[in-house]
DNA sequence: CGGCTTGTTGAAGTCATTCAATATTAGTGG
DNA sequence: CCACTAATATTGAATGACTTCAACAAGCCG
């Protein structure tokens, strides 16, 4: 199976076969974690970065009165903080959402690879400025939609970049989220997610059960959502 | 005065003289603008960079149905993308909030500046990532907070990012804010937005009006808002 | 098998919206 | 400087979206 972090990177940068090895290298030490396994906490020093290769995981920030609230969703191929050595303190957790396979690349390592090379630099850079337009996104989701349009959204959001990484079939893809997770990452009760996800399934719109997201009417869940994937910025400026 | 975008760069990386010098040229050819008038529209090529030296500037992102949601405010010192070169178009747009002088950086001015100059690299990176951070926290106040706690949230942002820029007072400070533009910011209704202040009034918590923002009870407001001001990222790693 | 997590549904309550009307302020042109 | 107009602020009443509380079903793991 190739490595999806490098393979994510080396779609905005022209990267060398050396920066491929080094970073390909730099995910050896990868470590299984079951579901629900805090990796960082919130308040700690960083100390690297997390990259998922396999299973899913999320940052979240928790609330004063116990809950949480989730604010990205790592997909296979994405990476926790660079914050390694620019921030003084982790401020949100980051945790698995599913049995996951986690390479955690040391922050020196890590800068090294961030500032020697201009291209890996870019990638970086890339990667970090979607990161920022997707939580932009949400926070359009949480403050002027419906329930319903922002679990549209959401599923929106995630089947496109389980597409972008190979992960998708023609109108399904793996979704291992329970309703409460979605409800930690929507905003919502999970009460509601359930009602909202049961309105969808009989309106024809998406299926969501046992893990798998069914989209049963494409065109119709974009436009419930208002879903524009340009804002995931897939092709980079210069062509490869 | 000072040009607070260079004292923000050079609170969190030693710069050199020959850096401050060019940062500040850079900022030369600033122009005033009105209130509420658009800097750059969602879609558009990203030409440059937009500093605000005086005044306030917010990104907004437009919603299907005729709303806009505000997804952050930029303060005399703030910047706005960096995406220039390598995002493909704008996701979201930037106008100004109130009056302001606006300096704008050609794309090729700002590749060399954040790519020759490891010192500023290293301070955008920074910059970058508190922005971020804040997005996170908007997220957790529009999933997670009533409207009280999330009007008083924001106020205790914006308050602690003007005192870091030496714009409040001890217990006071600008906050030309309308109703309007506020409910945009929090994803509420300019009524509702309305009734939240004067209970906070009333309460004697804080004082909204004339563009003015007075906190009656300090303690009150950040304990009502769960508000901790580690995510803002105030103090450098590497000692100055 | 038994306990725990996840999913499902109903009924009642709360918070924020919507609609609508009026007051206040600010800006503009005579 | 005043009159006029538009934007902003304020309040009430009714509606609606989502939450809360509660109970139970279904699946999964040890």
């Amino acid at each position: 199976m190739t490595n999806l972090f490098v393979a994510k990177l080396g779609g905005h940068a022209t990267l060398t076969t050396a920066e491929i090895a080094k970073l390909t290298r730099a995910c050896q030490g990868a470590r299984g974690y079951p579901a629900g396994h805090d990796l960082i906490h919130e308040g700690d020093a960083s100390g690297g970065t997390f990259v998922v290769l396999e299973g899913w995981a999320c940052r979240y920030k928790s609330v004063p009165g116990g809950g949480r609230q989730i604010v990205a969703f790592l997909l296979p191929g994405d990476f926790g903080d660079l914050h390694a050595g620019v921030l003084t303190g982790l401020d949100h957790s980051i945790a698995t959402v599913t049995k996951a396979l986690i390479a955690t690349i040391p922050a020196a390592e890590m800068d090294e690879l961030v500032t020697m090379r201009p291209a890996v630099t870019e990638a970086f850079w890339w990667a970090q400025l979607v990161d920022e337009s997707i939580l932009r996104a949400w926070v359009v989701s949480m403050g002027r939609r419906s329930s319903m349009e922002r679990v549209a959204h959401l599923m929106c959001e995630l089947y496109a970049r389980m597409r972008n990484i190979g992960l998708a079939d023609a109108d399904s893809c793996e979704m291992p989220l329970t309703q409460l997770v979605l409800a930690d990452a929507l905003g919502l009760t999970p009460v509601h997610v359930n009602r909202v996800l049961r309105k969808l399934r009989t309106a024809g719109i998406m299926l969501l059960s046992d893990g798998v997201l069914r989209v049963l009417d494409p065109a119709g869940l974009t436009r419930l959502a208002g879903f524009d994937d340009n804002y995931l910025h897939r092709r980079p400026t210069r062509t490869a």
